[in-house]
DNA sequence: GGCTATTATTGACGATTCGTCAATAGCTAT
DNA sequence: ATAGCTATTGACGAATCGTCAATAATAGCC
């Protein structure tokens, strides 16, 4: 119903294909909204090759999520030559662009559609705690204080949620986006310097 | 295993308790993490009366979010009497104060926990669309942009990816947290101010 | 080009869980 | 007390999960 190619195949294209059919699926239809049977059927595989590959239902859905995430965080790393506000802009627009390319599929996947439990929700906090690292590191803040670290994690969760919405609404363009997002990140450089200060 | 009250109780009084069950239980262990049997022992009724009650598993789940986000869609309702800048402040009081009382609750469950399915997504969507055409109404801001009601949904989102992080790291003041996300409502006006002009 | 070893792949199976429903039993009113 | 109403139960069939021995497609060797 979708293979295609040869009957069998090397782990390893296998188990790209397969996910690359998970993150389809997935999008489409939630976690758990069809058996592994009906799955497997889709993706033109057994369903003792899915169990085979990925453990079991949780499984397949944690390695498909763990792809997405991994790929949007190897996507946003902000460049290291640049000074900070260069290297911010190109993380945000990096971020942005992703959305607009797999808007359906990020929205469904890392917030609309799912998050069916605690490990995978760890998955996807990993893109917001890596951020949050990784803009401290790069304003050489060496031990933020509590209200620094709630500031950019929640400013992370204000361009997800931004994105999300946009993918569905639509009606602004990426530039309006971006200059937004790195206007909203203002109030929180002056919690950052309140408090390099003290 | 937890009753203690009448063996038979009014159905109004048996789904409160059911629900005020639901809420702990879910906040605990995920959706899903345990059988309908093993949840029903756990809440002292059988299987059959949580499936008389509440349909099937996924209704449970879903009835149980859907108490907790009307409560915090009822409480941080901004008192009409008063002008935007002095309601706006009363909301987001109100929001910090509801996940300090409950936070472990809030954060397991609306936003750290889970989210099984597009449905209870939905649900939990629906307290960023309140609030955001909340603000829309009280700024009396009649056909908002795109870019406007992604600006104030985005806010929406800092504030609950921010309280979340409160839940687990602490550290911070409510006082600290209610100004900072004042403060981050201000480049979300400039887009609002900018827009009124056009 | 046939043959064999390797291993990717399958589908039938037992175990678990879901959701139903006729039977039961606790409460209320007369 | 007793009868009637209905909240509550637990055993049942259907569906789904995850396993595993059997299968078959490929690659390498002669």
């Amino acid at each position: 119903m979708m293979d295609l190619g040869p009957r069998r195949m090397t782990t390893e294209a296998r188990r790209a294909q397969l996910l690359a059919f998970g993150r389809q699926h997935f999008a489409e239809h939630g976690y758990e909204a069809l058996p592994m049977d009906a799955i497997a059927e889709r993706a033109g595989v057994s369903k003792g090759l899915l169990y085979h590959y990925f453990g079991n239902q949780r499984g397949f859905y944690m390695e498909t999520v763990r792809a997405v995430t991994d790929e949007v965080i190897a996507i946003t790393e902000p460049p290291a030559d640049q000074p900070f506000e260069q290297a911010f802009r190109v993380m945000v627009t990096r971020f942005v662009g992703y959305v607009q390319e797999h808007g359906a599929i990020y929205n469904a996947l890392v917030r609309g559609g799912l998050g069916s439990d605690i490990e995978v929700n760890e998955l996807i906090d990993r893109v917001r705690t890596t951020t949050t690292s990784r803009i401290l590191e790069r304003l050489r803040v060496r031990q933020p204080s509590a209200l620094s670290e709630i500031a950019i994690y929640g400013w992370v969760g204000l361009i997800e949620n931004g994105c999300a919405e946009w993918t569905v609404t639509g009606g602004a363009s990426p530039s309006q986006l971006i200059d937004f997002f790195i206007s909203a990140f203002e109030p929180v450089l002056e919690v950052l310097q309140s408090e390099q200060c003290s």
